[in-house]
DNA sequence: GCTCTGCCAAGAGGA
């Protein structure tokens, strides 16, 4: 049985006589039952007194196997030898986290808010981690390390390093592990796994551990050991695996670390053992002193979120019992804690930030924190919800008929499985999913990469073979783990001349043009003022693109223009589609000195030829990347160890009204100036929290300095009937067609003749109400009448492929799917493209409750993606009902 | 109640 429920009373931790002796309680009161139930006494005993007293009204607690007790006149529960005392379960703490807090708690915050750089232990330490994987697979040891190291060339190049020199030393780490595997310790019953992923939900831990060895963990480390004890941190780490199997129902009694620079000139004098593996055994006590030790950490981070200052310092720890003097984050700490006017016993050093820029760093990191919870409870859904939950969610693949485990290059695997019938899911080909033999959790589990999703075959590759039952979604902090440092990195290291005018104590600035210079682009004002603005600008520059205004081309010109100056160019967008459309127009131009940095299943296809791969000669490598005029990569790339070595005059944002805060400033961050493009009356940015990250660095710039936007006015992509309503409900009127011809095209420019049409689809914006209802998400009636739409435009002699179908729901987006051969997505999907007809399913009936419809920038972007023909099929009486839909109502009824 | 793109993640060192 297992106690669980938010505390809402804790007592102090008191000293009491027993028969067995003096032993410390304290005691809980706990609302069970998901809070729903009266509050119970929970007394926590001896050691687990110490959880009591990190522990606050509010957090969640839990408690394995208590015992009744009915001490006093009241019933109630107390901690028995069996049970485990856990803070905030839904709190997922990475094991690299809990290894870091048992070092120093300071620690554990700094890595967390400034990322490891790029250095060359840490590289080293993955190539060795790799080869090890390699070992363990029977990969021969030559090979993997030749392999391994050519992998990693970038990194190596970046650091200066010769291959031969990093093969060498990755050799010697490498033969110690071989040596030991070969020195009988590996026998015939030896079962081994690498690269484990493990989630506990009774623990709140995740990590992935180096491998299992006859069902224990074995951690792999590349430095030196000479003590008969594994370190104490490392003992943690190993212990933390042990733990989460242990929550599997295995229970490893040891754990093994391997210090692989241990030679035989490290020979233990007390011992005289040379190998580098050290065995210890993992016993209850020291379980229980890492579930202490999450407890710690998940209550800190919980006070940070459920302070009642939102701008509350970030509470960067204390250093416990740490010796400051051996520790290599010495320096960082030291300037962390000037900078944010904390206590530090290593000392401070440099001046305290303005406390507008603590309060702001505070504002985001908290924000940041929020949405990391968001995505611990995506998590959570891994074992709360079915399998048939998940399915309908559209958040796994299940039922999946293996087909097949091949083993391909480099020891890992490629794996088949029949999907059965019409699976819809959010996965996608080239994703990294969680391949599991049908329990992500308790199950047997790998993170692999979708390589394939056809009709009815999907295909992963994953280190280890899984019988393929089911794919999950696999949730990722890396986004917020890289706005994290970017903040960081903007806050804390960014100059004073940047920060000035971000926080608004000083206007942006431009050089004056020329007079004598030439336009950049002769036909379109507004495109060259934007162009002249980025150029001139000495902070800053701010391009406004409605749908269809020629953004693309704008940037691709703006970045001409400068590498024409002699400046070197970040190009930079929220998603791989957005970064190759720019690199497209840019290639258009005839500009190819370009080099496009990004994993080989996120770039486009036809921009393969320009991606910098990461394997090869680190010094040719290094060359590539550092020597480019213009580099192009996601936001989120930016955030990455690589480009956060990389430095640029000015960085080019498009998509920028979608990006948060932080993550803009992943790419700002690179160069001494930028020019974010975008248009805040299209969707936001996509995050799960409500919080200060809904709004763009875009949109508060714009509104603060207009003055250093320009609005690219005119559009070359909808009718005038079409445009209208777009641009006098969101850009004040404003937009106007480029041209007459773009303002009067109608469908007889397809060949088709609007004659052919029912009469309600003759208009350029048509309004069709199929009465239907309104079931759930999906409107079954308007389905087919929006396909019988797309069938009448089809039969009047429009090429299917130029209608395009959006709905504001995915089941609604599968419905209309089964009927029709047209292109049906969501809005948020349809974004950033366009058709030469639109239809739009509206879905709701009788009104228009739901936050779908609350942001109206959605139905911007929805009705613009129409170039000559629109039309709206939903129900009348909900469209009446709110008035911005009535006006869009009368207007396509016009 | 809904929309959803990025990212393999974990990787070192010493008294």
């Amino acid at each position: 049985m297992t106690l669980r429920g938010p505390i809402v009373d804790v007592g102090d931790v008191r000293t009491v006589s027993t028969q067995y002796g003096d032993r410390e309680v304290c005691e809980l009161r706990v609302r069970p039952d998901e809070g729903a139930g009266d509050p119970v006494r929970v007394t926590l005993w001896g050691k687990w007194t110490h959880t009591g007293e990190h522990a606050e009204v509010g957090m969640e607690l839990l408690v394995t196997d208590p015992e009744e007790d009915d001490f006093g006149d009241e019933a109630g529960y107390t901690t028995s030898e069996e049970s485990w005392v856990v803070l905030e379960p839904d709190f997922l703490v990475d094991v690299t986290g809990v290894r870091s807090w048992v070092q120093c708690p300071r620690m554990y915050y700094l890595n967390k808010l400034s990322g490891i750089p790029l250095n060359y232990p840490v590289v080293k330490g993955t190539v060795v981690h790799e080869v090890f994987g390699d070992l363990l697979r029977g990969v021969d040891l030559d090979e993997a390390v030749a392999d391994r190291v050519e992998e990693a060339g970038l990194e190596l190049g970046l650091l200066g390093y010769e291959p031969t020199e990093v093969e060498d030393e990755v050799r010697r780490n490498a033969a110690a592990v071989e040596g030991w595997l070969e020195q009988g310790t590996l026998t015939e019953t030896d079962t081994w796994r690498s690269e484990y992923t493990l989630i506990s939900p009774t623990f709140g831990l995740k990590g992935r551990a180096d491998a299992l060895r006859r069902g224990a963990p074995v951690e792999l480390k590349t430095g030196k050991n000479t003590k008969r004890e594994p370190r104490f941190h490392d003992k943690m780490q190993a212990a933390c695996y042990a733990l989460m199997l242990a929550d599997r129902g295995e229970t490893p009694d040891t754990g093994t670390l391997l210090y692989t620079k241990n030679t035989a000139l490290d020979r233990n004098e007390e011992t005289g053992d040379l190998s580098p593996a050290k065995e210890f055994s993992v016993g209850t006590g020291l379980l229980k002193f890492v579930v202490r030790t999450r407890n710690e950490l998940a209550a800190m981070e919980w006070r940070t979120l459920n302070d009642p200052d939102p701008e509350a310092g970030i509470p960067t720890g204390y250093e416990a019992d740490a010796k400051c003097q051996y520790c290599f984050e010495q320096d960082t700490c030291m300037v962390v804690s000037g900078r944010l006017n904390q206590e530090s016993k290593a000392g401070q050093i440099g001046e305290p930030l303005p406390e507008e820029e603590r309060a702001y760093l505070s504002r985001f990191y908290r924000a940041l924190e929020e949405e990391r919870r968001e995505t611990h409870a995506e998590y959570r859904k891994l074992w709360e919800q079915t399998a048939a939950e998940r399915a309908e969610d559209d958040r796994a693949l299940i039922d999946l008929d293996p087909r097949g485990q091949t083993e391909i290059e480099g020891g890992r695997w490629r794996l088949r499985a029949g999907t059965p019938g019409d699976a819809v899911s959010k996965l996608r080909e080239g994703d990294v999913a969680l391949a599991s033999d049908g329990d992500p959790v308790a199950g047997h589990a790998e993170l692999g990469r979708i390589t394939s999703l056809g009709e009815d075959e999907v295909v992963v590759e994953t280190d280890e073979p899984v019988e393929l039952r089911r794919i999950d979604v696999y949730p990722s902090e890396i986004s917020v783990d890289r706005s994290l440092t970017a903040l960081h990195d903007a806050v804390l290291k960014g100059d004073e001349r940047r920060k000035d005018v971000l926080f608004g104590r000083r206007d942006p600035e431009f050089s004056a043009a020329p007079a004598d210079r030439d336009p950049f682009i002769d036909n379109n004002e507004a495109q060259d003022e934007a162009v002249a603005r980025a150029v001139d600008a000495e902070d800053f520059a701010l391009v406004h693109g409605p749908p269809g205004t020629g953004k693309t081309y704008t940037i691709a010109r703006t970045i001409r223009a400068l590498v024409d100056a002699g400046e070197r160019v970040l190009l930079a967008a929220f998603t791989n589609r957005a970064v190759d459309n720019a690199l497209e127009a840019l290639r258009d131009q005839g500009f190819e000195d370009v080099v496009r940095v990004g994993s080989q299943q996120g770039v486009r296809g036809d921009m393969q030829d320009v991606r910098l791969v990461r394997r090869g000669d680190p010094g040719e490598k290094a060359g590539e990347l550092g020597d480019a005029p213009v580099v192009a990569a996601t936001t989120a790339a930016c955030g990455s160890r690589v480009m956060r070595e990389q430095a640029f005059d000015v960085a080019v944002v498009d998509e920028a009204s979608q990006l948060t805060e932080p993550g803009t400033l992943a790419a700002t961050n690179l160069a001494e100036r930028f020019v974010l493009v975008g248009d805040h009356k299209q969707l936001p940015p996509v995050v799960r929290a409500e919080n200060d990250l809904q709004r763009s660095l875009f949109q508060r710039l714009i509104e603060d300095h207009p003055e250093a936007g320009v609005m690219l006015d005119r559009q070359y992509r909808m009718s005038q009937r079409i445009q209208s309503f777009a641009s006098a409900e969101f850009y004040d009127g404003d937009l106007r067609p480029a041209t007459p011809a773009v303002a009067g095209q109608s469908l007889a420019d397809l060949g088709a003749d609007a004659a052919d049409l029912p009469p309600a689809l003759r208009g350029g914006v048509n309004f069709v109400d199929p009465d239907g209802d309104r079931d759930g998400n999906r409107n079954v009636r308007e389905a087919e009448r929006v396909a019988g739409v797309v069938d009448a435009y089809v039969d009047a002699g429009v090429d299917v492929e130029d209608i395009g179908v959006i709905a504001p729901f995915r089941a609604q987006v599968a419905e209309i799917g089964r009927r029709t051969d047209a292109t049906v997505d969501t809005v948020d999907r349809f974004q950033g493209s366009s058709k030469e007809v639109i239809v739009i399913s509206l879905v709701a009936t009788g009104d228009l409750d739901g936050p779908i419809f609350e942001d109206h920038r959605r139905m911007n972007v929805a009705l613009t993606r129409a170039k000559k023909a629109l039309t709206l099929v939903g129900d009348a009486e909900a469209l009446a009902s709110e008035p911005f839909y009535e006006r869009l109502l009368d207007w396509a009824r016009r």
